[in-house]
DNA sequence: CCGCATCCAAGGTGATACTG
DNA sequence: CAGTATCACCTTGGATGCGG
């Protein structure tokens, strides 16, 4: 790949609102949403929640890894944030149903594309990172270890 | 969303290796990458050097409000794990050239997917999150602000 | 079954000052 | 110019126990 202008994509040459506001959070819309999905749980619920509705402790077991506190507030934010959408069932003992809003499953085409590369360069990123740190006692460039 | 089934991307229809491992984040590509520049500053760091290389001073005036201390560990980070290439011109007073290396720049156009989304999306995110908190003292659903 | 409250550890982030 | 060091704060995340 050489003189191949492969197509810039709209983030890569022009978008940036201003040369970089980034003063609130709220200044840089990518950087805002990258941060909620960036979290530890945050994509697997929507993954799962994606692919069909699921109750509160269906969810639980299907991560399972994740404790109830953060499957609440992972729960709690994406619905404060319009991408989850909850159905409490009047039933004894209550039942919670959660689904993604319209909004929830916008985000899966793009998540998915991210996710792709994710997966496939996976592997060069983590030989990258090994190639960095120690290994054989040699650091890349004669720097101390971060 | 009826029935139009939309194509569903890889990730939401098979993808998750198993059920759920996320036992150690690399167990999990994904989550690991997204953990990554799911940070404050990497998404801006990398789109400013996808539009071309800059100094390490250049990168400071142009993102404004990242600390010195910030935008050498996020570009340390994305060092190590192949994005960016570090070229040091031995003059005097010494400059440093910061560039993305190719596996930086395969990773503008999934990013870019996902800025798009966020940039057209992040009116009705923040509409959600208003509705949801406090506004005119109503909670959405009798729950007690977090 | 669903969820909240409390306590606590770990890491990200910022301010400031100092160095080759 | 291009960092490094230190300190302090805040958020994230985990463990456990209680409540509706």
């Amino acid at each position: 790949m050489s003189g191949t202008h492969t197509e810039v994509p709209s983030l890569v040459s022009a978008p940036l609102p201003h040369p970089v506001p980034a003063d609130e959070y709220g200044a840089c819309p990518v950087t805002d949403v990258l941060r909620r999905i960036g979290d530890k749980w945050t994509v697997l619920v929507v993954v799962l929640l994606g692919r069909r509705r699921h109750r509160f402790n269906e969810l639980h077991r299907s991560v399972d890894g994740i404790s109830q506190r953060m499957l609440t507030r992972t729960l709690r934010t994406l619905e404060q944030d319009g991408l989850v959408e909850r159905e409490v069932h009047p039933t004894v003992p209550p039942s919670v149903e959660y689904g993604l809003t319209p909004l929830g499953r916008s985000l899966l085409p793009p998540l998915s594309g991210l996710a792709d590369w994710a997966v496939a360069h996976h592997g060069e990123i983590t030989a990258a990172r090994g190639r960095a740190t120690g290994e054989d006692g040699q650091m890349a460039r004669s720097r101390p270890a971060q």
